[in-house]
RNA sequence: UCCUCGGUAGCUCAAUGGUAGAGCAACCGGCUGUUAACCGGUUGGUUGUAGGUUCGAGUCCUACCCGAGGAGCCA
């Protein structure tokens, strides 16, 4: 990345994007702001970045106190927190820190030789020889040794480790009990230890735990381990017997050893805790730490606990498309699709563009939704959404996805009906799937989450009109920044009080007024208000916004002319309505709201594997 | 986009306008069934960038870049 090439650069970071591509020729659709021409000077190359020569750009401290307020990383936050606990009379932080088994990263730094793959075999615990085969004992030729470090085959030449099969640490630790002959294969956490002992820790992703690793001094390849150093990937075979020390129940008596790959001392995850905003830095090493293996593991089960809600449901999923040619989605400013040389100066010609006509990246997939919702009866989508909007909050990010359940014949009771089950279901889905997880972020981040998810699950949300939360918010002797009154949509503020002062549980607020809500919403007999519903949730804010449609054909036309939309465009959406209309509902889930809801993150950048967010997109 | 705060060693942070330091990491050595292992030593800096004020700038001023928090927009 070249310093200079970031100054001039458009507001958003597709300009760069479009710009490389241009100069590499290739015609394939890139995607720009509307109103934000970029130009050739506006490029940067991408970083010259892989794994194994991690970019480190910009170093230099950027947490601010706050960040350690409620989620401590790094040594010197923790000293400070540990401090500042010990005056308030709680020692808890170091305990969590020992239980928990937090080594995020460590270090090892050596260089990583031939000998360090040197396959020998292990004589001192004594089992597996039976299996060992005189010939696949010998040391590799010393070209292969040479080579060793990336050389799996020369492994398979030698070793049973690549023969058997590996068994995953989460698997081994579940099941909790002794087996003589156990292969694994993970990134080394830490390692420590003597001339007559080694430990290593061992993570495989199955799981938070780690499993260790202990290699007698004695033992063949010891001389291997003494080398390893945090980051390495290697396989290890031995035998899992209980453990002698304190910390774990179970451990690895090591016969033999595979490293694949070395880490030295660059690697950037060192034995220490280290700021969310730096390991942001190194988004493409932060899933080897504890936090984001939790929280990845978690992004996983909550899509499955997702799709499993719904299918056993009846709903099907259906996939709306990312390319959209529709400018009437009204849900927030859209990143223009085009192959149209950018560089011209003249006006562009649509006509001549990719598709014939302006395409964008989809806001939403609900209209598309409203399709087949009219066809399959209940059906959701479950897919990225794409806002070119300048953002800068924990809460937004351009590139996010979104789940769009969409059902026939359902009124809006129906609809919060549904939004409370489904939330309801898929955190407790997460909570039985992942508790150690869980744990973990509710030990190092908030230590009120696992209280927070429980109370959600087992509550009853609270439903309450438009109407009602301002008159509630009007009663409440609070000092609002923004004043309330009806007709006003709801501030941060006023949201929050309701769900974290008011009614401490989520609030699904229904009826809002039609002028601070989109055209598709069913108008209420009352003529000022629409069948609309938000979920609110303490903490996060907005987590569900929804509505029963608009079905009647004249209605949504005139409500469409009103607000001066163009209605041409709209033809193959009112097609619905001339043909068959029915009732229907339906609602969006901001997914990554709902993971930072479920992980206790404070940022959502931290719960997407590579956040884009207004200039930036690495990765 | 607006407001506020910040950017000093690999990381986390110190440093009245007057010789840039500490802890951790790394490196060398020692010791130990260890577990954020421990003990001793060593290395490590264009103080975000560019200007300006000053005898002298990490510190003061201006612009820009980057990060965080709050607001708006929203999911």
């Amino acid at each position: 990345m070249q310093p200079e090439g970031r100054s001039d650069r458009p507001v958003l970071g597709a300009g760069r994007h479009l710009a490389s591509q241009h100069r590499l020729g290739d015609s394939r659709p890139y995607v720009r702001v509307p109103g934000g021409p970029a130009t050739p000077g506006d490029a940067a190359p991408a970083p010259a970045t892989h794994a194994g020569e991690p970019s480190r750009p910009g170093m230099g401290g950027k947490a601010g106190l706050a960040l350690y307020r409620d989620r401590p990383q790094g040594a010197g936050g923790h000293r400070r927190r540990s401090r500042r606990r010990d005056r308030l009379g709680d020692p808890s932080p170091m305990r969590s820190l020992r239980r928990g088994g937090w080594t995020h990263c460590l270090h090892l730094g050596r260089e990583e030789d031939g000998s360090l793959g040197c396959q020998r075999q292990q004589g001192g615990a004594g089992q597996g020889d039976g299996e060992r085969r005189r010939g696949r004992l010998a040391a590799p030729a010393a070209g292969a040794r040479r080579a060793i470090a990336g050389s799996p085959s020369q492994d398979s030449r030698n070793l049973a480790v690549t023969t058997m099969k590996r068994q995953k640490i989460k698997a081994l630790l579940e099941a909790g009990r002794p087996q003589d002959d156990v292969l694994v294969k993970g990134w080394v956490r830490t390692r420590r230890g003597s001339k007559k002992v080694a430990f290593i820790e061992l993570n495989d992703g199955s799981t938070l735990d780690n499993l260790q690793l202990v290699v007698d001094g004695e033992a063949a390849c010891f001389a291997q381990v003494e080398k390893l150093s945090t980051g390495a990937a290697m396989a290890a075979r031995g035998r899992l017997v209980p453990s002698q020390g304190r910390g774990q129940t179970l451990e690895l008596q090591v016969a033999e050893v595979v490293v694949y790959g070395g880490a030295d001392e660059k690697y950037p995850l060192q034995k220490k805790g280290h700021s969310l905003e730096f390991l942001r830095e190194i988004a493409h090493l932060r899933p080897r730490t504890n936090t984001f293996g939790a929280v990845f593991r978690l992004r996983h089960a909550l899509a499955y606990g997702i799709h499993k809600f719904f299918h056993e449901r009846g709903f099907y999923y259906v996939h709306t498309p990312i390319i959209t040619t529709s400018d009437c989605e009204g849900a927030g400013q859209m990143f223009q699709v085009t192959t149209l040389p950018l560089a011209s100066g003249a006006p562009p010609d649509f006509a001549a563009d990719f598709f014939g006509k302006p395409a964008y990246l989809t806001v939403s997939g609900q209209l598309e939704g409203e399709l087949f919702a009219l066809a399959l009866g209940e059906i959701y989508t479950f897919g990225p959404t794409f806002r070119a909007e300048n953002s800068n909050t924990p809460r937004h990010l351009a590139e996010f996805w979104m789940i769009e359940p969409e059902m026939a014949f359902y009124d809006l009771d129906d609809n919060m009906d549904l939004a409370e089950d489904f939330l309801k279901s898929i955190i407790l889905h997460c909570m039985s799937e992942c508790p150690r997880d869980l744990a973990f972020l509710n030990d190092r981040y908030q230590k009120d989450l696992l209280d927070t998810l429980k109370n959600v699950t087992e509550s009853r949300f609270a439903r309450i009109t438009y109407s009602e939360a301002i008159e509630i918010l009007g009663k409440s002797g609070e000092t609002f920044e923004f004043p309330t009154h009806w007709g006003a949509d709801l501030q941060t503020e006023h949201e929050r009080y309701l769900t974290e002062k008011h009614f401490r549980r989520p609030v699904i607020v229904y009826n809002y007024p039609k002028a601070i809500k989109a055209f598709y919403m069913r108008q209420n007999d009352d003529g000022r208000t629409v069948a609309a519903m938000d979920v609110l949730f303490p903490r996060i804010g907005e987590m569900i916004g929804g509505s029963q449609r608009e079905e009647r054909l004249e209605v949504l036309s005139s409500r469409i002319r009103e607000l001066g939309l163009p209605e041409a465009s709209y033809q193959w959406y009112l097609d619905t309505r001339r043909f068959g209309t029915a009732p229907h509902s339906g609602f969006g889930l901001g997914f990554e709201r709902t993971l930072q809801f479920i992980t206790g993150m404070g940022n959502i950048r931290d719960v997407i594997p590579f956040p884009r967010t207004p200039g930036s997109a690495e990765f």
